[in-house]
DNA sequence: CCAAAAATCTACCAGTTAGACCAGTTGGTG
DNA sequence: CACCAACTGGTCTAACTGGTAGATTTTTGG
């Protein structure tokens, strides 16, 4: 049983282990790393494992390491894949058409979302995308400057986003909150996606966040209704065992 | 509530941090020493303290100190949610009419999806949602028979399906595995949802597992475009190791 | 002046931390 | 093949943390 601080540590641990962030059958991150990581002291965080592993989701293994357990469930879990990773996944091959780059001034608006000073200087990309050369979606994003500076001068088309922020910028895209909703197209969306007037397209809204949990980009995907559907693994939150104390908690 | 000498250590560790003197997230220093430090006794300090924490400007952690809380919002993880505590959760009055509810053999679909031998029986049911009486989706599902015997005689009108299979058939889904896309309304839907034909829908297909991983129940839910939308998080997997291991225990 | 209240001091507990050191594993070297 | 350097988890210790309780002193208010 645990209690106090390694009860936080167990429950980020399990939270990102049901997220799919650490793969099944590999090794998690050094104890000292993962330690450092989770803001906790080793020993603290060795309870966790323990836990994690009496619970059978981890197994260790003396002086290797410890290891992600295969997975209760044998479908993949929710991941956050770029656009470019998915189409190659598919065997299909991704492609990227600039419509607009700038660099300017973000709105108020922008930078609420991006949780940056209004008027910070914001990188503003917007893309047609398509595979094997049908355009699927339109991609509108807003990048911190700051943190994407090389990313003005890069040739983006046909490029990953996501792949040219990590090796231009250094900056590592580890989730992204997103919605979701269905909208009648735009004329606009409408002409670029080659659709008729009014149909359904799926239009989703994200802020990105580094590993840090920074916000860095922040951005509209809209997709044809029929060409993109958005799968996701959903799950009751997590109970934790923890000990009751007579005392007073927390 | 505070007073006396109290109220001197809140208003100096209050301007303190006010000032900035302690990084954001960091610990404070320990309360003997800031207790020294402000020149009053240990439980005088902590009632300072407490009550910094009450106003959300410290956390506490036992056995590890006083954090300065950090102004970033603790962002809601994607989670599985009912539509009945969704709608609760934004103070909606949720509704359900029901619209067919039978038991029938499974077809090679749907045992398939649930993972079931063909023509098991299947509990059917068809609702047509609302939130404070306005029709938002439909909601089709079909629950294997043997799991949610009892679900066939209870008035599920206005009743969540999730709280009812808990309450009446002791099961419990604990995930689910959903995809969304956009569509146009069909003519039924259109009419159902007060929609004009072909207006845009969100449709999610869901499978929902039970707390050991079996399938319980697959279905088909269509919001309005409009009213509804789906949020969720998602999780880079974590490339941990630039070296392979070439195998793992167990 | 005295009793009540507030503040303090003292002591101990259980959880946390940082550090050091060990033995085993790994991948590379010659 | 042996050897090495760099890791890994396993173990232990000493110091430190807030949580709690009780005794003691100081201040307050009638």
């Amino acid at each position: 049983m645990i209690s106090g601080a390694a009860v936080h540590a167990y429950q980020e641990l399990a939270e990102a282990l049901r997220r799919g962030v650490y793969e099944a059958g590999r090794r998690l991150p050094a104890e000292r790393e993962l330690a450092a990581r989770l803001g906790v002291s080793r020993a603290t965080l060795r309870q966790a494992l323990t836990q994690l592993a009496e619970e059978g989701f981890l197994t260790r293994s003396a002086q290797r390491g410890w290891f992600v357990a295969s997975p209760v469930f044998s479908e993949p879990p929710s991941v956050l894949q770029s656009f470019t990773e998915m189409a190659r996944a598919r065997g299909l091959t991704p492609s990227a058409q600039i419509l607009r780059r700038t660099t300017r001034a973000a709105t108020f608006e922008e930078a609420e979302r991006l949780g940056c000073a209004p008027a910070s200087p914001v990188l503003e990309l917007q893309r047609l995308r398509g595979m094997n050369g049908v355009p699927v979606c339109l991609d509108h994003n807003v990048i911190l400057a700051a943190r994407a500076e090389a990313l003005a001068e890069v040739d983006m088309t046909d490029r990953s986003l996501y792949e040219a922020l990590r090796q231009f910028c250094d900056v590592v895209i580890e989730r992204s909150s997103y919605s979701i909703q269905a909208a009648p197209a735009t004329p606009e969306v409408a002409e670029l996606l080659n659709l008729a007037p009014d149909a359904p397209v799926l239009v989703g809204q994200g802020v990105s966040y580094d590993a840090a949990g920074v916000r860095v980009m922040s951005g509209v995907t809209t997709y044809r209704g029929d060409a993109y559907r958005f799968e996701a693994d959903l799950y009751r939150p997590l109970r934790v065992n923890v000990r009751v104390t007579p005392r007073s908690p927390q």
